[in-house]
This record gives structure tokens, C-alpha cells and sequence, in this order.
DNA sequence: CCTCTGATGCAGCGATCGGTGCGTTAACAG
DNA sequence: CTGTTAACGCACCGATCGCTGCATCAGAGG
């Protein structure tokens, strides 16, 4: 106990669960509609008892916020293309092609429902990464609208187009958003 | 049979058990979590039998997805201010204000939750609202921009801000989103 | 190597869910 | 007012859910 004990364990057999967990939620949320997502079924597509499953995450809203966070974390690097249109594009693009996989669109509907919270689990890193294009082009000396226009005019339309109806998003028009921002 | 039968009843009662089934759900929607949101649940709360729910709407989602629809459907209604601007700006501002409520927004996140279906029943309304607007500033003679890019400018930024952040949406906010659209 | 302890598996419990068959009620037509 | 028939209520069933002690396994530290 003098050794500050880390009250976590995330060697070998705790990662594999959770891994496996994870894998089996994106599997079942991405095979049919979220009715029927139950620990017990999620525990079983991932080869594990039920009572790890409702020890390590107590709620199912719990879970798919966790695996929602890990799944849109670090998923899109934006590479620094030298001007905020070219990484304000790429970013907008790279977003638009996440959302064409129908198993991310179910993800994130299933997450959605699940409370406030699962909400802020699918855009958190977004907002982090669109947060960071900004700033850079401050470094550069340029000036760039503020996080919560550049949010509204394009993670807006992104997820709302992805979320709530079903129309493509393909590149030329995420191009349009950011001409409508920075216009 | 020769006085083709209208195969459905919408008399008395089944109006009054289809009230107050609605109803039912849309106050366990804003109680709690999605979780425990179950059918005899809801029939409990309605005073109605489980087997009537079962029977009338075969899922939680088609139940959802109707409660979504009636609720959004002619809540709002856009008077002619005589400009495009001025219809836009009132439906902006009422849409946004009709998110400051708690309940309506944990409707929208359940109701996406049961799947693509539910996306729709939240915006239909809205859609045919907004290309309303767009089509009277035609028949005015004026110039409208495109129903697609409307609904970006204007619904995307409303329902994000709405459902995955939990920022306000204040008067101020939405008549910026018009000017952007319209700039 | 050994100990310690957090994490997992196991068996089983009560409660509830989703669904079915059948009798009863009440809305609509004549 | 009377008959018809959709719509609803009732009793009941198997399956599953969410959860709890207790035993076991496997990282982490000495």
C-alpha cells in the first residue's frame, strides 16, 4: 500500500476483454437495430461472462459511451496541408468518408440514445482535432473563424446529414461547407 | 362487405388509448434513461394493457418513431413576414427555442436511437416547413437558395448543437446561421 | 520464485420481458 | 335499436434480463 497501488489493472487479460467487448458491441450495434443490445448478448458475441461485463461497465449507456469515445479518438489524423482551407478540407472530407461506413452512422445513433452523453462521446475528439487545425493557423500568423462557427458550419451539417437524414456526403460537397465558412 | 369497410377505427377509444399511450412515453422519455423504457412499461404508465401496445405498434422504434412524428409535426407555424429573411430568422428562432426544452430533446435523442427511421420522423416537419418558406420567396418572385443547402446552414448547426453538444440556442445564434446562409 | 489482490468465471435467484389464445367491450353501419 | 367486428383486456407461458455470493485465475510487486 506504500507503493500508491494504480486501482487499475490494464495488463494483458483486462485489455483483451475490453477489446473484445468492444469489438463485440460494434459488431452487434452494426448487424441490427439497437433493440435486442443487452449485456447479456454483448457478453456472450464477445466470449465473456455476463458479470464482467456488468461489473467493468455498470450501464449499457456507460459502454456505449466508452466505445464510442475509443472508436473516434485518433481515428483521423490531419496532416498540416500549409494553409487552413487545405486542412479544413481534409478534415471536413476525411469526416464525410467516416460517415459513409453504415456500421459508424448505427454507432452513433445507438450512442446518441443512450443520453446527453453519448452525444459529446461522438464529437469530443472532433471538437479537439478541429480545435487544433485553428490554433494552427493562428501560428501561422493567419486569422481563423472561432470553434464554435467553424463547429456550426461544418460538424453541423456533417452529422446532421449523417444522423438524421440519409444523404450522401461526399467530398465536393464538404468542400461547399468550408467555402460557406471561410467565404 | 359492399360498404368497403375502412379497415381502420380511429372512433373514441382508440383515439383516447392512442393519447394516451403518446403521452406515456413522452413522460418516461424525459424522466429517465432509454433504459427501462419497455412496452409494459409504457402501457403501465398509460393505464392501457400490454397486449394493446404490442399489438397496435409492433416495436419500441415504430412507437418512437410515430410519438416523434405527432410531436413535430404542426407545432410550429411560420407566419408570412413578407421577407425570406424574416420567415427564416422566425423559423430558426422557433426551432431553436422549441430544443430549450429538456423533454423534446431527450424525444429526438431516443427516438434516433431505434434507428435510421427515427432520424426522419424528427425532420420531416422541419424539411417540408423550410421548403415552404423557400417556395414563397419564389412565388414572391425573389430568389431562394436551395432546399438542401438551407437545411445545411440552418438545421445542421440547430439539431447538432441540440442533440451532441449541450450549448444554448439562443435568438442571437440562429439569426447569425441566417445571415451566413444568406450572406 | 512467491505473495497479494484485482479481475474474471460460475451457479443461481427473483423479476420482468415479449408474445399468444380467448373472451369481452364498444365503435360504426344499417 | 340491433348486428357486426375491430380493438381491447385477461390469464398465462417460456425466455431472458439484471444482479449477487462465492470460488478461481492471472497480472503486479517484492
Amino acid at each position: 500500500m506504500s507503493t500508491t497501488p494504480s486501482h487499475t489493472r490494464p495488463g494483458g487479460r483486462s485489455a483483451r476483454v475490453r477489446a473484445s467487448v468492444h469489438r463485440a458491441v460494434e459488431e452487434l450495434v452494426a448487424e441490427g437495430p439497437s433493440e435486442g443490445l443487452t449485456m447479456p448478448v454483448i457478453a456472450a458475441r464477445a466470449g465473456v461472462h455476463p458479470t464482467t461485463v456488468y461489473r467493468r461497465w455498470g450501464s449499457l449507456a456507460d459502454l456505449l459511451a466508452e466505445v464510442a469515445t475509443s472508436r473516434f479518438s485518433g481515428d483521423i489524423v490531419i496532416p498540416d496541408t500549409g494553409t487552413l482551407r487545405g486542412d479544413l478540407e481534409r478534415f471536413a472530407s476525411d469526416v464525410a468518408t467516416d460517415f459513409t461506413d453504415p456500421d459508424v452512422l448505427a454507432l452513433v445513433r445507438a450512442t446518441v440514445g443512450t443520453g446527453p452523453r453519448g452525444g459529446s462521446a461522438c464529437t469530443a475528439d472532433r471538437h479537439a482535432q478541429l480545435e487544433a487545425i485553428l490554433e494552427r493557423e493562428h501560428a501561422r500568423g493567419g486569422s481563423s473563424p472561432g470553434l464554435e462557427q467553424a463547429a456550426d458550419a461544418l460538424l453541423g451539417p456533417l452529422y446532421y446529414r449523417a444522423v438524421f437524414t440519409g444523404l450522401s456526403t461526399d467530398p465536393t460537397w464538404t468542400s461547399g461547407l468550408v467555402d460557406a465558412l471561410l467565404r
